[in-house]
RNA sequence: UGACCCAUAGUGUAAUGGUAACACUACGGUUUUUGGUACCGUCAUUCUAGGUUCGAGUCCUAGUGGGUCAACCA
């Protein structure tokens, strides 16, 4: 855990806490807090889902409790092993451990047949055999009490039989479906009989062609639940109408009472989380892939450079409670920053490249210079950097006809260069169409960093690359995906109508100094001035590619716009 | 024309019947060899109307506003 994240501590107690801690207080379950995260395994985790793992594993792991990993797998056409992978590898990124070995609800469909027949053997249970269009047409409205089906009076003996044939791959898929019998006027539509087991002959990824029949989500939840002695099973809020269901089932089996909790799902402004509007930006060559580093995917955000610890922050500091949100990025960013700032190398990269002579700098002379890996922490040391007669700076870091309060170099103005030396500008030259080639300097040696009087005073700092050791790079810098905080809240809108052109700029004139030769793939940088950057897997020895996780907070530019 | 859930600064979260607090944002300032960092300051009488109480953001009632529910998805 780091540093930051212990310096936030929170007193005040969420409702899901106080549950806990009402129910520890009374002696409910000797005290035992047992949760679980339970994704389907049909997609990659993106941040909502890094909320409820947080939510999970850390409450449990505050009252001494375990988490379980639990893969929902009862429907056979959507799943895939190699999101069971991925899920595994985003958790343990994140930062958690699950209790023992991952499990399945695929591995409780004996248990889960059982208690099928144990329901039709009470009568609450009954198959029909309407169609999907009759069954919907029966079902009412929620203002209109719904019908029962001419197959609801069925007897437990003929159902059973009728259950088993199911089982035994008899029927084709569609031909029957087995429904709790509970109340056609219920005004929660859930309770108007739910449909519990549905034939699909189709192959599972965990049972293979074992079975042709499979729980619905309502006949699997709240059964693995009390089958793992779960004690409180938080899920979110569009879960609510669920609870009464999951409650019915556990009193009419007559299992283990695990008991449900709602908590309001996280959103964050520019971002989407829908499986399948995702699905389409990728599908539709808008990003390259589920992990480009845009996407909300963690790992997506892995590869943008986004620490697993500020991601654990973000869900602290947003919040468990049951109204709807929606999360600012600005506060992700700033804890971004925040993580970053203690830990990232600091490096200088020259994005705009122009070059700089230092007119009264000894031609054919290279000195090195040392820099500070970290001003933020003494223990990570420096690196050298070399320094000579013409180096590069930042084209912006240099105007002939500077505004009001413009600390950067500009004809006759002193600047310091980080690390090295204080220059004055002394001319410029331009060609035919008036842009700016070069800039002229002279330095003033006694001014050297580290050991300077000079006695001269400077307003600005300003990063640079020497040209006899600069390396070319790929930047690749992102932003939002979206130009809308809420791009899919506009019914008339399609979402894509939102997307950002702009939300990938790829730079290929950057310059950096050497050192950047040498860190690894996992490690934060800062460029100087520039913001967070992070090696990516597409590099190779002649091409650098470094991904902007976030800009640096820049107030010069803020004050520009106004 | 049903049921359920929700309502506190711009955003998000606290305040557990007793002085509305914290973070982010915004704005102003100090420090600074990153216009970064750090630090200081400014910004709400809690959706509305009644009621209970010595006292209500908190409890009650009624409105208003927002969300959710009619898949053989989860």
């Amino acid at each position: 855990m780091s540093q930051n994240e212990n310096k936030e501590v929170k007193e005040s107690k969420n409702f899901i806490q106080e549950i806990i801690e009402g129910d520890i207080a009374s002696g409910k379950h000797e005290g035992r807090v047992h949760m679980r995260f339970p994704p389907e395994p049909n997609g990659y985790l993106h941040i909502g889902h890094a909320k409820a793992i947080w939510i999970n594993f850390e409450t449990a792991k505050q009252y001494g409790g375990k988490t379980n990993l639990r893969f929902d797998d009862t429907n056979p056409v959507k799943e895939d092993v190699e999101y069971v992978n991925s899920i595994k590898k985003d958790i343990k990124w994140l930062g958690y451990e699950w209790e023992g070995e991952a499990l399945y609800t695929s591995n409780y469909f004996p248990q889960l047949y059982a208690y099928a027949e144990d329901l039709i053997n009470k009568g609450l249970a009954y198959i029909d055999s309407s169609s999907p269009e009759e069954m919907a047409e029966m079902k009412g409205t929620p203002t209109k009490p719904g019908t029962a089906s001419p197959f609801r009076d069925r007897q437990p003996e003929e159902n059973l039989e009728l259950f088993r044939k199911m089982k035994a791959g008899e029927f084709p898929d569609g031909a029957m479906v087995l429904r709790a019998k509970i109340d056609m006027a219920a005004p929660n539509m859930l309770m108007r009989d739910p449909v519990i087991y549905r034939i699909k002959h189709a192959h599972h990824h965990n049972t293979g062609d074992e079975w042709c029949i499979y729980p619905m989500y309502d006949f699997a939840h709240g059964q693995s639940d009390s089958i793992e002695n779960i004690t409180h099973s938080c899920c979110s809020l569009e879960f609510m109408h669920h609870r009464p269901l999951y409650d019915w089932f556990v009193e009419k089996l007559g299992i283990f009472p695990s008991k449900q909790y709602e908590f309001a799902r996280m959103n964050v402004a520019y971002m989407i989380t829908s499986k399948r509007r995702l699905l389409k930006l990728v599908e539709e060559g808008l990003v390259s892939g589920w992990d480009d580093p845009r996407m909300s995917t963690l790992s997506g955000m892995r590869r943008r450079g986004y620490l697993p610890q500020s991601i654990r922050r973000f869900c602290a500091q947003t919040g468990v409670q049951k109204r709807d949100n929606l999360q600012e990025m600005e506060l992700l960013e700033s804890i971004i920053r925040d993580d970053l700032n203690q830990v990232a190398t600091r490096a200088m990269v020259v994005m705009d490249p122009l070059k700089l002579v230092i007119t009264n700098y000894p031609e054919g002379q290279v000195e090195n210079l040392p820099s500070k890996n970290n001003p933020q922490d003494d223990s990570a040391g420096e690196h050298m950097m070399t320094f000579s007669r013409e180096i590069w700076i930042e084209r912006g870091d240099f105007m002939i006809d500077p505004p009001k309060k413009y600390f950067r170099l500009a004809p006759d103005k002193h600047v310091r260069l980080k690390g090295a030396y204080i220059i004055q500008a002394e001319k410029y030259l331009q060609d035919e169409a008036g842009n700016i080639t070069e800039v002229h300097c002279k330095y003033f040696p006694e001014s050297k960093s580290g050991s300077d009087n000079s006695g001269i005073k400077v307003k600005g700092t300003m990063h640079w690359v020497d040209s006899t050791s600069g390396i070319p790079l790929e930047l690749r810098l992102y932003d939002r995906l979206f130009v809308d905080p809420t791009p899919t809240g506009h019914e008339e809108k399609d979402f894509l109508e939102f997307f950002n052109k702009e939300s990938l700029v790829v730079n290929n004139e950057a310059i950096a100094e050497a050192h950047l030769k040498e860190v690894g793939e996992a490690e934060p940088l800062q460029f100087m001035r520039k913001g967070y950057f992070i090696k990516d897997a597409d590099s190779t020895p002649d091409k650098l590619v470094f991904n902007r996780t976030v800009t640096m907070r820049d107030s010069w530019a803020k004050m520009q716009k106004k």
